[in-house]
DNA sequence: GTCTATAGGGGGATAGAC
DNA sequence: GTCTATCCCCCTATAGAC
């Protein structure tokens, strides 16, 4: 029951976020009893808390197999761009920035950690880029990471409110396009 | 009474958002009554949406003194990168974007409509600056308005995240940045 | 137009049997 | 470990006096 909570309770936070997601939802969704949630976790921000680590989990093992050191690193960042984003259910750790509850740094430290790991990586990945020749030389690896980077979130935030699922497409593909444009070939 | 209700509502819509904003909260920070409230409009929505109607004159206001047609187009989009934000605070708007609320058309609408609204006039300057010859003709209008927007929301939500007032710089800056390359001068 | 009183329901948590 | 029963408080809204 404990994993059918956690299961659950990762499902609505992407869905509905953490002030909509109440006790009594996750239970009827889960389908166990009062007793359980408070049985396992200390109270909705325990199980969430827990819930979000293994989002961070699966998220870091999504981003580390779109940077895999095996792919040239200007692929890295035009894969990373072009992923194919559902804009309406959005980021499922920035989607929460907005919540009273980040507020809480028992929830907002576990996302900003993942937020500065992907940053770090990007950075990396944009530095080895210009070190290999195939970006220009004048490339700021911290400006185009921060362009990537809000290209997503802002993108995300965009689709959610024309209500258009494609809309961060036009963000991370605009991007994409300057990335071609900053390279050497 | 009624206007300070609706003031009482757009300062809370900025600070906590819609679905953390109780009637309850409004009539104590307004020193209104219940009555007042259920009087004057037909709940708690009604009066977010007359709220969101003067959030939205204002924030176009605002909009509208940094794109004069007086200043230079190039300039424009820079000072408009350049504003001093406060990305805890985040945008009156865009902080709306992961409420179960949006999904409510009557509260999307018009978030929509301001988006629609500073996208077409971005994009039009960017297409002004391009013919006036300041800035690169390879330019694609849609594609930097893209990345501009993307960079002011985006960076809001790390902002949020990382509990950093000024992160928010970080993506402007950056676009700001790239929009100099891309000057012919 | 504004006030106080109050209602029905849900949020978050606890108690205690099994 | 899981269940049902229950608690207190806040949510949003309505009623009706003034």
């Amino acid at each position: 029951m404990r994993e059918k909570l956690v299961a659950t309770t990762k499902d609505l936070l992407w869905r509905i976020g953490y002030e909509a997601m109440s006790p009594r939802k996750i239970l009827e969704e889960s389908g166990a009893g009062q007793g359980s949630l408070y049985h396992h976790f200390k109270g909705k921000l325990d199980l969430a808390v827990h819930a979000l680590g293994e989002i961070d989990v699966e998220m870091r093992r999504e981003f580390d197999a779109v940077f895999a050191p095996t792919v040239p690193p200007v692929e890295r960042l035009r894969n990373y761009l072009t992923l194919n984003r559902n804009g309406l259910r959005g980021c499922r750790m920035g989607r929460l920035a907005n919540e009273s509850a980040i507020n809480n740094d028992e929830l907002r430290a576990p996302i900003a950690d993942f937020f500065s790991y992907i940053e770090t990586r990007i950075e990396s990945t944009v530095v080895e880029a210009i070190e290999a020749g195939d970006l220009r030389q004048d490339v700021d690896p911290r400006g185009l990471t921060a362009i990537i980077l809000s290209a997503v979130q802002g993108g995300f935030v965009l689709s959610r409110i024309h209500n258009d699922r494609s809309r961060v497409l036009g963000s991370t593909a605009a991007v994409d396009t300057l990335i071609v444009s900053l390279t050497t070939k």
